[in-house]
This record gives C-alpha cells, sequence and structure tokens, in this order.
DNA sequence: GGGAACAGGTAATATAATAACGTCTCTTAC
DNA sequence: GTAAGAGACGTTATTATATTACCTGTTCCC
C-alpha cells in the first residue's frame, strides 16, 4: 500500500480548498470560461470537506448567508457549470457532489467513498478503466462514460475500528 | 468480441420473463422466502424488457391494472425484497431498476447501458472487480459494494448507426 | 450604444423515496 | 383451535432531489 489519501488522513483542509479555487480560476481563465461570484461560492462549498455534498445542503448554506432563501436552479445552474468544466463531480450513489483532485484534465473519477466518515477519494486508475473497456468489447459495447462508485472502508477509518 | 448479448439482440424476450420468474419462484422456495402475488407482479414489470425501469413506471402500470391508485410504498417495499433477495439490482445513476440476470448466486452486477436503446447489459466480470479491489488497497481502502454503471453504443446500435 | 449571449432570480412543478400508522393474514406454540 | 407475534401491504402525508418556464439584469462585442 501507498500512502493513504489526503482524505482518510489528517490535514489542514484549508489548503485543499485554496489550492482548488486557485486552480479553478486558472482554468477558467485559460479557458475564457466565467467563474462568477456564485459559482466560486458553490466550488468553496463543495470542497468544505472531502465529503460529497448535496445540492440542497448548498442551497441551505447559500440562502443562510444570504438572507434570502435560493432557489433550487441557482444552485443547479452553478454545479451544472462547474461539472460541465470539470471542477466537481457528481456522485450517482449519493445524489451528491464533490470537488474534482485534478480538474487539470478532462477525465471521469472512480470514487472510493467511506462509509464510517463518508469521505470520498478520486482514483483515476486506468487498470480500472481498461478493465471496464475491454470486458465491455468483448460484447460488442463501446463505452462513451464511466461511473464506478465504490463503497467502503478507508485505511484511517480501518486503523479507529 | 464474442456473441453480444441478449438485450442487444433480437429475441423472444418472454422467455427471458418465464426464465426469471421460474427461478424466482425456485430460489424463494429454496430460501423460504414469500414471493408474493405482488412481489411476482412488480418482479414480472421489472423483466418487461431490458430497459432499466423506474419506481414510478411500475407504479404507473399497478395503479392502472388495479383500478385503484397503488402507492409509492407499495411498490418500494416489493422493489426493497427484491433487491435484498438478489432478484433485481437498482441502476443508481438512472434512478431505475433491473432484473437480475443470474440470480442464484449473490453479486453485484457490473452494467452497460445503451444511450440509444435503454437496454442494460449485466456483466460479472472478475476483472473488472479486481481492478477496483486493487485500486482501492493501494490506498488502504477495502471494498464493499461497488457500482459500475457504464453508458455507451451496444452491439446492435451501432451496427443501425 | 445596441443586440446577442450569458448569468441568475423566481415560481411552479416534476420525479424519487421515505415515514408513520393501521389492518389483515399467515405461522406457530400452546 | 386459538392467541400472540411477525410479516405483508394499504393509506396518508411528507421529504428529498431535480427541472421547466419565464423574466430581468449584465457582459461582451461589433
Amino acid at each position: 500500500m501507498t500512502q493513504a489519501p489526503l482524505a482518510s488522513r489528517p490535514h489542514d483542509h484549508s489548503h485543499c480548498v485554496s489550492h482548488a479555487l486557485t486552480e479553478a480560476e486558472s482554468i477558467c481563465t485559460r479557458q475564457g470560461l466565467r467563474l462568477t461570484a456564485l459559482r466560486k461560492r458553490v466550488l468553496e462549498l463543495v470542497w468544505h470537506s472531502h465529503k460529497p455534498l448535496g445540492a440542497y445542503d448548498i442551497l441551505g448554506v447559500l440562502s443562510e448567508e444570504d438572507g434570502r432563501r435560493a432557489a433550487p436552479p441557482t444552485v443547479y445552474r452553478a454545479l451544472d457549470f462547474l461539472l460541465e468544466n470539470g471542477l466537481v463531480h457528481r456522485i450517482a450513489s449519493l445524489n451528491a457532489f464533490i470537488g474534482c483532485s485534478h480538474p487539470e484534465h478532462p477525465h471521469q473519477g472512480q470514487f472510493l467513498i467511506c462509509r464510517a466518515c463518508s469521505a470520498a477519494i478520486e482514483l483515476e486508475q486506468a487498470t480500472i478503466s481498461d478493465a471496464i473497456v475491454g470486458a465491455a468489447a468483448d460484447v460488442g459495447f463501446v463505452v462513451e462514460r464511466q461511473t464506478v462508485e465504490v463503497v467502503g472502508l478507508c485505511a484511517g477509518c480501518r486503523e479507529h475500528a
């Protein structure tokens, strides 16, 4: 085993957040995309922890800090933008969203979700993708989009248990 | 490529349905489970095609044929039973359900979902599972449950295109 | 500075799932 | 045989998630 990923270890999470925001800024600038205040704020909220966050959780925070109650489309539109541009991923099995760890290049993540601490670890393993693409090819199926979401126990939580 | 799976080819689907129902009967009998009329009917509806079916689609059919409008818990309870006993699978990315092709032994399927015909092909490839378990182990993660859902084009639909 | 494209507010609605509680029906021990 | 308990299902209400439609304001660009 290599070192456990950040998400399963105690760490200064503010670095994760600021790094993600800086990256996002630079990606958007480079690609002529508008990272508006709202989109940036939503991205920041998604990065609030390594736990996937529901759209309505985001909505709740926005509403609280704005005074006025934000409406669902506000959040979903921001999330759509972030999804389209690879800044966040959606975890289908949780109906939740998580910041992308490697937004600099387009990809579809594979996720390890800890049932104890809820943290999601993003992988990008060719061995997994290749196995899927290969097995699909065996039955004549051409893969376009992969969803790989795995539930289990992360390194940190196994120690405590 | 081996032969394309049934779901991507024209076939006499009534065989699929009757086979699935017979299997389900025998599994339930063997394990002392009650395959009630409702549960059997829901299983039959799920097997109506190789396309994953939403809970509310099932609900719609039940309501129509009953005259009275069935309520969601009716369907969800039946689906829970079928899920628990491995007779159907849930496709998280579609919020839909599909009959299990190999209910005789417990497993978690991997699914190839055709974006053209909507059919879902169930795989059970150790190469995929092993790649996932291996990559997870590399970061100290112990896998308990896998969700693998792949969207693309099936053999049949590629031909037509 | 005017038009097009984009961002976002707002209200309503659609879709998916669960909670809480009651009733009926089996099974099984006595 | 019957009463207790478990299981299955009906029913109403509610919660959670996501989208549609329409409108307003802003930014970009010529």
